[in-house]
DNA sequence: TTGACATATTCTCATATAGGAATGTAATCT
DNA sequence: AGATTACATTCCTATATGAGAATATGTCAA
């Protein structure tokens, strides 16, 4: 069995690290296929295909203006993702109190160490 | 050109449902490669592997212990992906606002509606 | 040392890519 | 209608994958 789609579902989409420039280049604002393909110098035909993931799994909505097709990121279904790395959030708030205090212990440790002794690490 | 490797980043290693479960697991406690094939009902080559790639992006830690190796999520790792869509998270809550203010509006409209109108719906 | 247990690696295979090139389709303009 | 602009799709190819089966490695126990 290889590797699940890409239209799978959001994890697999975003994944691609191009795809993901676009979403954050679509999130500010609507743009053209044209646009993107300037402002992150892709390749036309390129961009049509990542597009047409991201739009698979309804990560970005379209619509025509006229001969152009204008894109725009569909934040909600980046939630999903969002939700699912907040379960972690504790753990590695957790990780980084323990980081905070180690580094304190050690400023108090050096402090307690006489300049000569210091000298010689 | 194929996909990103799996272990080229957090986003490629946690795009695969199974190694989202393992990582899930190991968030509550410390576990054995055997605790995780039961649990989770994987055999056994299947969770090496997945664990293999998890630990290639440091999202899991290792350590043995007689014959087996205890596993542990390493949720630091995690925080680049919760990162990158916190700066969506303004978007949705904007999305949400809307969808909320149109079910009041539409509310409000039902409720001026005489009731023998209503019943016709 | 031999055997049993726990985990890791290797091998094979079907499959879904992402990029590039070429072509198709749709809308506008003259 | 014919030409041009703007996107989308198709075809091609090299490649990384995940599952399963078999095998290898490492650790403890008798």
């Amino acid at each position: 069995m290889p590797r699940a789609a890409t239209t799978s579902d959001a994890f697999n989409a975003v994944a691609e690290p191009r795809r993901r420039e676009i979403l954050s280049y679509l999130a500010m604002q609507e743009r053209s296929v044209g646009e993107i393909v300037i402002s992150l110098r892709l390749a036309q035909p390129s961009v049509s295909k990542h597009l047409r993931v991201l739009r698979d799994v309804g990560l970005v909505r379209s619509h025509r203006r006229g001969r152009q097709m204008l894109y725009r990121t569909n934040a909600a279904a980046i939630r999903p993702i969002h939700q699912w790395t907040e379960t972690f959030e504790r753990l590695w708030l957790h990780q980084l109190v323990r980081i905070k205090e180690r580094a304190e212990a050690k400023a108090q440790k050096s402090a307690l160490i006489s300049p000569i002794e210091k000298e010689r690490q």
